[in-house]
DNA sequence: TCCACTTGATTCAGATAGTAAATAAAGAAA
DNA sequence: TTTCTTTATTTACTATCTGAATCAAGTGGA
């Protein structure tokens, strides 16, 4: 059962996610604004914005113009109080930033990690966010929470069920941190953690159905359906780079044959052109965008190639999904024009009936930090999702332990 | 903002839906059990148990066994009290069911039209209504709603945005048919229809996450995700007959090529089998599968072949989706195991890392009344998700005029 | 400058519906 | 019988909503 239970704090959580997604979806507001736009009574939002100001997380943030009457007080996000971590891992490397609740980066850092081991794992995480804290001043224990993104996915309590980048299987990566970190932690998938930051402040922040892609050495994909990350019935939702393109196509990395990511994940363009371009030996995809830059007819044909294939396989997702917005994301936007102009075409030609045609499709500019950040977001989400009643269900994230 | 309003009667109206649904699921329970699954305080469930026995909702079904205490009184839907009709409209005919709550059919009627002009459809829907409600000594005005299910995409608000098979466009049919009956009314599409029988008492009883798809004239689908019917961002989502399998391949009658729909529709199967079978001038699938019975080898082929296409298709469903299970139905449940073997090997060869292996798949018993049935569900929906609160936030089914 | 008017925010009375704990109901077990 | 156990209801208390009245703080015309 999916349903809420009401109880006696069921009313207030629902009214305090309500006024604080408002401010956040639309800017700072006027309390009279916020009982127009939620429906409540302007006593019921004196009395959740009053608890929510005293908790630090809505400010007075200025005095509006008059339009003949009091001057209204707006009020918005509180972004100097609060403060959380989010890191990323992946293959040797754990990327951290601290960020405010809009998600704006205060602190950054990394560390290598000699193997995957879920202790060490934790164990860096802890002294890297030790440190940072201590570089800015900051106190670890005043952080709000801590979000994390693996590649990988987790199932609904948060355990890692398989990673294979990492190795990992059945891993309860997410008590292990809050165990070492004493600070409640949320894990997710690292797409997921990307798509919960473009549900809140990035391209989604009003969207309710929409669709992130990120593309790199993999094809992932993340959704926002029904205004929630949706992860499926098993935690193995968005997989779209393994949809197949093309029976008994190119072998895959995940055993299968024709994956979408044969075609287009970053290692298998490299690989493309090295097969069909005699004697090129391209080793990475800056060097094959160079080539095509400089004219190199196959390696403009790769890239047409992938992009066209991405685009198919984004339209029957389109198809399928009806979306708002679709992001695209990833060290993959490095790929340039060269990818996704074929791309956004085979998109607008290939989805049904009009729905690909007014679809906009949003390039990120792509930056190291934006994993980090993403799981960052994590941790803010639980904010404006506040758990409602004390069961938590409806719970935006994932379990924290 | 997909939130609900927390006021006066949200609290109640949550907990109703709650108990109800757990009464659904669960078969009937003693209000300790009640209690027990849903979190609720014994005494809160006794006050809502008590509403829904007023508004002959519920039932005091039967005395449990004792187990050395007092014997439970075991709770259960009432269903002799409440009617609610179903329609499904298709090209020149409609067809019609009355249900109780459970959705099991109590009447059922039909009509010919002789076009599909909104006006006719909705005078003809309230004839034989009341010749319906006549014949069993009911009161039309006494059902609870009407539930009407057709071929095309509805929008939010009751108003279908476009039908090809009935040559809709921008129709406010929901509003028709209210001025024409005098009692609420739910229009959906009637794939989505179909979903809500099959996630009120049918296979998605207790699924959040699952996927219907219909074959038959054309290729349909429907979603259940996070417990709740998904229409997309535009009312266009679940296209799954137009999605691309094959680059360039037959011509569709969408306009577009390589649809699954231009292989494995009905139609689209007869057509071809006369294509490649020299001489053959099959008019029917019935026609098709006997050839098949025979031991037509073309005949056998096409179904096979059209069968593992379906499968491939719905294989990147589920690597997106992630569902519980599949339901397959429409007229097209009738080509039988040389179309459903193929298509279940094929599922379960391409889905991604497992999610197709322990997959179930069920194909419906099929019979005429399941379109009309599957709208009556959406009437009988409406109760089961309450609406909350004045607002209607979060209601279930679409809009009701 | 003053005062009526407008708009925004708060306060207070009344209503709804939850929880916790005590109590009642009804059979089992000893 | 009496006691125990399990189920259901009643009662006292609490949280928080709405609606209406009130307070706050500006605008603009005379």
């Amino acid at each position: 059962m999916p349903t809420l239970k009401g109880d006696q704090g069921t009313v207030r959580a629902l009214n305090r996610r309500l006024i604080l997604n408002g401010i956040r979806e639309h800017g700072p507001l006027a309390r009279a604004q916020l009982a127009e736009l939620t429906g409540l009574s302007p006593a019921a939002v004196t009395g959740v914005t009053a608890e929510l100001i005293a908790g630090r997380f809505l400010i007075e943030h200025a005095v509006g113009v008059s339009s003949g009457g009091r001057p209204p007080i707006l009020l918005d996000l509180d972004a100097v109080t609060h403060r959380v971590a989010g890191l990323k891992l992946s293959e040797g490397r754990l990327e951290a930033v601290i960020t405010d609740m809009r998600t704006s980066v205060i602190a950054r850092g990394s560390a290598r990690l000699s193997s995957s081991d879920p202790e060490q794992v934790a164990s860096v995480t802890a002294s890297l966010l030790a440190a940072m804290c201590a570089e800015k001043g900051l106190e670890l224990e005043g952080l709000l929470g801590v979000g994390f993104g693996l590649p990988g996915v987790m199932d609904g309590a948060g355990a890692c069920l398989r990673s294979p980048i990492l190795g990992w299987r059945d891993v309860h990566i997410s008590r292990l941190l809050s165990a070492a970190l004493n600070l409640p932690v949320w894990v997710d998938n690292d797409v997921n953690a990307l798509v919960a930051a473009e549900s809140l402040f990035g391209r989604g922040r009003r969207a309710d159905n929409f669709v992130v892609v990120t593309i790199g050495r993999g094809i992932g994909a993340g959704f926002v359906l029904g205004g929630r990350v949706y992860r499926g019935a098993h935690g193995g939702a968005a997989e779209f780079g393994h949809t197949t393109v093309e029976r008994d196509g190119r072998a895959c990395e995940c055993g299968k044959r024709g994956c979408l990511e044969a075609y287009a994940s970053e290692p298998s363009l490299v690989r493309q052109y090295n097969e069909t371009k005699p004697g090129a030996r391209v080793r990475s995809v800056k060097a094959l965008c160079a080539a095509a830059e400089r004219g190199d007819e196959q390696a403009v044909k790769v890239l047409a190639d992938a992009g066209e294939r991405t685009g198919v396989a984004l339209a029957n997702l389109v198809t399928l999904l009806d979306p708002e917005l679709i992001v695209l994301g990833g060290e993959g936007v490095r790929l340039g024009e060269r990818f996704f102009t074929p791309l956004r075409r085979a998109l607008r030609e290939t989805a049904f009936s009009g729905a690909g045609q007014n679809l906009p499709v949003y390039v990120d500019a792509w930056t190291d930090e934006q994993w980090a950040r993403g799981a960052a977001s994590l941790a803010v989400q639980h904010t404006f999702d506040f758990e409602t009643g004390a069961s938590g269900i409806e719970a935006g994230g994932l379990a924290m332990t």
